[in-house]
DNA sequence: ATTATATTTCGTTATGTGTCGATATATAAA
DNA sequence: TTTATATATCGACACATAACGAAATATAAT
């Protein structure tokens, strides 16, 4: 691995935000609006993240219609991700996130992103 | 782990300079002023990365006479250490680092700190 | 005791980063 | 074709961070 693409995984990794959406993504991938609706964050704020990590490597997209859809990379040539989901599945600020995950990817796509177009999340 | 400790880690290993610094320790201790040596950088700035490193727990330290040596934890209750050194071993920057490191560590301690003085490094 | 010195701490400056709102883009719906 | 909308990009702002030199601290040498 060459320095920068290392520095570029690390410095992804060094903001609670994107490690959050990258733990999100464990248990299968999600769509944008419902990475908003987890980390509460403004859209383009998310959307920078997302772009982070892409960058690093550390996610694929994929474009479905209107949605573009996040997950963990599917060839794991590194082993990173499962030191990294490894090391901070157990955190409070993860296992809540898991519980809201549930909530969140149970809910209708377009009703939520509604919901978040209104103001009320 | 916690999410503060993780993130710690992260933003510890997102500066270059950090990640030479830990990887000239995976053969062994270095006083500070071989570091400074090795990064060429001012010792102010060295010194600011090791306890950035140290703060995160990616190093100890331990003090004799006037010098202070730096080293790898010699508990690594996490194998992150492993990771993250072959992850970055083999790049030109920590290979040219391991060649500077062996004339760097030849050298007497009195005899570099003092071209340290004199600008002559 | 006084001086020299290895390292840290402090103050400052320049650059990087996270956040948002507004705008742009691309796709779906009407 | 026109309108709605999911996401990305851009511009601006606040805050964090890396760099240095100067001053402080602690230890060794004289």
């Amino acid at each position: 691995m060459k320095m920068d693409s290392f520095t570029a995984i690390t410095k992804a990794l060094s903001d609670s935000h994107r490690v959050r959406a990258l733990a999100a993504l464990r248990n299968g991938e999600l769509c944008v609006c419902q990475i908003i609706e987890l980390l509460a964050l403004a859209p383009s704020t998310v959307s920078k993240h997302m772009s982070i990590l892409k960058q690093a490597g550390l996610v694929e997209s994929r474009k479905e219609g209107r949605w573009i859809y996040y997950r963990l990379p599917a060839r794991d040539d590194l082993k990173t991700m499962q030191w990294i989901i490894r090391a901070i599945a157990n955190t409070p600020e993860i296992l809540d996130d898991d519980k809201r995950l549930k909530k969140i990817t149970c809910a209708d796509l377009e009703i939520m992103c509604k919901k978040q177009r209104n103001g009320k999340c």
